[in-house]
DNA sequence: ACAAAAGTGTTGCAAGTACACCCATGC
DNA sequence: GCATGGGTGTACTTGCAACACTTTTGT
């Protein structure tokens, strides 16, 4: 077959992975054994393969050794400074990936609160950094801030977790009120059980989600 | 220099050249003399070289004959299906810029109404589509809508823009309202001269362009 | 005179924001 | 009994949408 005779950058996929847990927002990182940035961590990441198509390579690059399916991914930026790697020219496809309690990963790799990351290898501070400013933003246009959640849940449950997301307060009523009027959610007859409060509702999302 | 020993792919920069004239939102297309696809009508785009940042390929595919400066230009999406090129693995990173007319463009290619497009070449129909949406988008909540207007302009003339590019009218009062109440305009304390009306204010972009 | 665009306010509706109390449960 | 979260309504403000007529200029 034919190749275009070009420079031909590595591309690699890296993959912002995110969860809510303990009250914190949460990022994927891997610590590196090798040059360079040898011993920092980074976002786990890898190289496209042939034939294989980039949202692949992202959920195969989170999935190396855990199976998680059913991820929710979408496609966060493309950076390709040329100094970026300071040994190649590697342009890097970068994604992003929700995963929910019930998914319960455990790959490799460790969680961190994304208000107290380590310093990163490569541009994967930055890469952070625009992915929680996306993060955020779609979670008041789109209904991105329900793949955090398991099948069922409260809405004091949702709340406290868009709260950690955006990472200040909201009003319970108008909160309970946006949910609602917006018809996102069902009530699914069933009451949560346990806790030092009043059963509540347990609802799910009314449709699929939509990017 | 060390090298990554990995699959490359070709990366590419496909440009989604935005301009408004003669009530149409127009695209800038080039005819591909070579295979694949010869014949058609295709988006301005090269191959990214070595030491070249994302952007810079992105301004020279524009400017390869033609010499245009402080052209608005981002990052679209990065498409990179495996056979979104018949010979080989392409990556392509798309941009797309936005021309306005003082900037007289006069290089290779012609300009068609996105309402009228031909057939194009490789995934190019989806690349034009996904850049007409996010242009529309922007339009709302940004001041990308000023991009395409010259230093002075009359908020007529800045009217029948949004309303060629979105496609749709715009009532008069509430747009004149909404972009002046937003204090993203100045007056120039100017006049237009000319037509069969009465002359009108002359404004100015208030600041920078915010993305 | 006529055609063409400039300029100008009010009203209604929808969405968002601020704000406080009682209740059911577990310990 | 006390701590915890569940559940509920109103008033205000702000932003968006609908809607029509007069004025100035060029031809």
């Amino acid at each position: 077959m034919y190749k275009y005779e070009f420079p031909r950058p590595a591309v690699t996929v890296d993959l912002v992975a995110f969860s809510v847990d303990g009250g914190q927002l949460r990022v994927l990182l891997v610590r590196r054994s090798t040059a360079p940035f040898a011993g920092r961590w980074t976002l786990p990441g890898g190289f496209v393969h042939d034939n294989e198509p980039l949202e692949a390579s992202a959920t195969r690059v989170l999935s190396a050794k855990a199976e998680v399916s059913d991820v929710y991914l979408e496609q966060l930026y493309t950076f390709g400074d040329p100094k970026r790697d300071p040994r190649d020219r590697v342009i890097s496809v970068a994604y992003f990936a929700i995963l929910n309690p019930s998914q319960n990963y455990d790959g490799p790799g460790t969680w961190f609160d994304v208000t107290a990351l380590p310093e990163l290898g490569f541009d994967h501070t930055h890469i952070v950094d625009t992915a929680v400013q996306r993060l955020r933003a779609k979670l008041t246009y789109s209904d991105i801030g329900f793949v955090f959640m398991p099948a069922e849940f409260t809405l004091g449950e949702l709340q406290r977790n868009w709260e950690t997301i955006l990472g200040r307060p909201l009003d319970k009523r108008n909160f309970r009120k946006a949910i609602i009027s917006k018809k996102r959610v069902l009530e699914t007859g069933k009451k949560s059980v346990g806790g030092a409060h009043p059963p509540a509702k347990l609802y799910m999302l009314a449709h699929d989600v939509a990017s």
